[in-house]
RNA sequence: GGACGGGUGGCAGAGUGGUCGAUCGCGCACGCUUGGAAAGCGUGUUUACCGCAAGGUAACGUGGGUUCGAAUCCCACCCCGUCCGCCA
C-alpha cells in the first residue's frame, strides 16, 4: 500500500512515477486523493464534537457527586452522542471506501527500474556461462523424464488435473535433493534462518504481502474455512512479522523456507500446458528479508548473489534481467528475474525472481522497527526464490542430459543423492 | 468437538460505571552520584490518526450493544491455557 501522507505532498509526483507503470494505476490515485479528502475533513468534525462530549461528561459526574441535577447536559448530551454515531458511520464508510481502493493501487517503480511496458524491455544485467553445444538433438524434459520414469504426468492427472506432476523414483529424491541442497546453501553458506511455515494462509496474511484484494483468482481458497493455498512461501515468512515493532539491531532478518506453491493460474490457460513449465503446484525455496528502510537496495543486490549460486554450484547456463516498470508484478519497486537455460525446451525459464518492494508490504501488514533515534519506521521487505524447483528441475535434466538418454547429476548435488552420479533407467 | 480459566503498556501485574491511557514493580534510556562500577536518587519510557502549533481524537483480544459517560455491564466471535473426547 502506498503512503498516503507521501502520495498527500507529493501527489504529481508519485503519479508520474505510477504512470511509469500502468495509465489505470496512475489514473486511480485521483480517486484517492478525493477520499483522504473527505476522511480528514469528516475526522475532523467528530473529534470536536467527541471532545465536547468528553468534557460536559465530566461536568456530569462532578455534579452528580455533589448531589446537584445533570438532566439538562444529559439531553444535551444525548443529542450529540446521535451526531457522534451517524458521523463516526460516515466516518467509518468513507475509511473502508479508502482502504479499499488503496489496496489496488500497485507500488511505485524506484528510479532505477527501467521505462517499458512489456518482457521485450526488461534488461539483461548479466549472464553466467554459455548454452551448452550438443552432438545430437537435446530432448525435452518431458521426453527424457518420462523415459526415465522419473516424471509422471499421465497419473498425476488422474489425481489432480492436468496441470500436475508426480515425481517418481530418482525423481523424487531429486526434489528431495534440491530442497535439502539449497536449504543447505542458505543457510549454512548465507545467513539464512530456515523457517518451516504453514502452507494454509489467512486473508488478511494474503493481504500483506499483496496477493489479495486484487489476485484472488490466482488462488486456491478452501470451501469449508476461510483460508487460502500458499503461492509462494513469501506469504506466511513475511507475515510472521505482522503487527510488530522490530528492533533496530535486529535488521535485517534474512529467512528461507522450503514450502510446495499452489497456483491457478488463472490467467494462463493454454500458455506452457506441456510438461512442468507451469503447473499448480510446485515445491521452492524461498529467501525473505525484512531490512531498514536504507539498506533494502543493498540488500536486493546480494539476495540476487545468493539465488545465482544456486545456480552455479548446479553448473546452469543462466541470465539475469532488470524487469522494466510495466512487466514488474504488482508489489514490487524492483525486481531482478533469474533466467536459466534449457537446451530441450530451447528457451530461457524463469526460476527465480528478487524483488524490493521497500515499505509496500510492510504498511499493509503494519510491519515496523524502531529506527536509530528510536522512533518507529516502515520496514522493508524483499524476497526471490532460491529457487523453484519445477523449472530448476527442467533445466537440470536438459542441460544434464546425455546422447543415450540418462542425466549426469552435478558434482554439488551427489552428496544428497547418496554419492549417484547418473539417473538412468 | 465439549467443559472450565484467561486475554490490559517491552515483561510482570492492579484496576469491576465517571478527573484511568490506565497504580506499583521489573526492564530500558538519559541525568546525578562514583576513581570506575553496583547500589541509590531523579527524569523519561504504548500506538495510530488529525493539526504549522497549542492541542485534540481513538485504542485495555476483535466486533456489536447498553449509557450523558465503558478497561469496567451485556451479546457474539477470535486467540491462549488446562482437562476430556478424537486423531497423525
Amino acid at each position: 500500500m502506498l503512503d498516503l501522507k507521501y502520495l498527500r505532498n507529493h501527489f504529481d509526483e508519485a503519479k508520474t512515477a505510477l504512470s511509469r507503470r500502468s495509465s489505470e494505476a496512475a489514473a486511480a490515485l485521483e480517486g484517492i486523493w478525493q477520499l483522504d479528502e473527505r476522511r480528514r475533513a469528516a475526522q475532523q468534525e467528530v473529534d470536536t464534537l467527541k471532545n465536547e462530549r468528553n468534557l460536559v461528561s465530566k461536568e456530569v459526574g462532578q455534579l452528580k457527586a455533589k448531589g446537584g441535577d445533570a438532566s439538562e447536559k444529559i439531553g444535551e448530551m444525548k443529542k450529540v452522542g446521535d451526531q457522534i454515531a451517524s458521523l463516526d458511520q460516515m466516518l467509518r464508510e468513507v475509511e473502508e471506501a479508502l482502504e479499499k481502493k488503496a489496496l489496488f493501487i500497485p507500488n511505485i517503480p524506484h528510479p532505477s527500474t527501467p521505462d517499458g511496458t512489456s518482457a521485450a524491455d526488461n534488461k539483461q544485467v548479466r549472464q553466467y556461462g554459455e548454452p551448452l553445444k550438443y552432438h545430437f538433438k537435446p530432448k525435452t524434459h518431458w521426453d527424457l523424464g518420462t523415459q526415465l520414469g522419473i516424471l509422471d504426468f499421465e497419473r498425476a492427472a488422474k489425481i489432480s488435473g492436468s496441470g500436475f506432476v508426480c515425481h517418481r523414483g530418482l525423481g523424487a529424491r531429486l526434489q528431495r535433493a534440491l530442497i535439502s541442497f539449497m536449504l543447505d546453501l542458505h543457510t549454512q553458506k548465507h545467513g539464512y534462518q530456515e523457517v518451516s511455515p504453514p502452507y494454509l494462509i489467512l486473508e488478511k496474511a494474503m493481504v500483506g504481502t499483496g496477493q489479495l484484494p486484487k489476485f484472488a483468482e490466482d488462488m486456491y481458497a478452501l470451501r469449508d474455512d476461510p483460508l487460502y493455498l500458499a503461492p509462494t512461501a513469501e506469504v506466511p515468512v513475511t507475515n510472521l512479522y505482522r503487527e510488530e515493532i522490530l528492533k533496530f539491531e535486529a535488521l535485517p532478518l534474512k529467512l528461507c523456507a522450503y514450502t510446495p506453491c499452489f497456483r491457478r493460474e488463472a490467467g494462463s490457460a493454454g500458455k506452457d500446458t506441456r510438461g512442468m513449465i507451469r503447473v499448480h503446484q510446485f515445491d521452492k525455496v524461498e529467501l525473505v528479508k525484512i531490512t531498514r528502510a536504507e539498506d533494502s537496495y543493498d540488500e536486493l543486490e546480494k539476495l540476487v548473489v545468493d539465488a545465482e549460486a544456486v545456480l552455479k554450484a548446479l553448473e546452469l547456463h543462466y541470465r539475469v534481467l532488470l524487469l522494466c516498470a510495466g512487466d514488474m508484478g504488482f508489489s514490487a519497486a524492483k525486481c531482478y528475474d533469474i533466467e536459466v537455460w534449457c537446451p530441450g525446451v530451447d528457451a530461457y525459464l524463469e526460476v527465480s525472481s528478487c524483488s524490493n518492494f521497500e515499505s509496500f508490504q510492510a504498511r499493509r501488514m503494519s510491519l515496523r522497527y524502531k529506527d536509530a533515534e528510536g522512533k518507529n519506521q516502515t520496514c522493508h521487505t524483499l524476497n526471490g526464490s532460491g529457487t523453484a524447483l519445477a523449472r530448476l528441475t527442467i533445466a537440470l535434466l536438459e542441460t544434464h542430459q546425455q546422447a543415450d538418454g540418462t542425466v549426469k547429476i552435478p558434482q554439488a548435488l551427489r552428496p544428497y543423492m547418496g554419492g549417484l552420479e547418473v539417473i538412468a533407467v
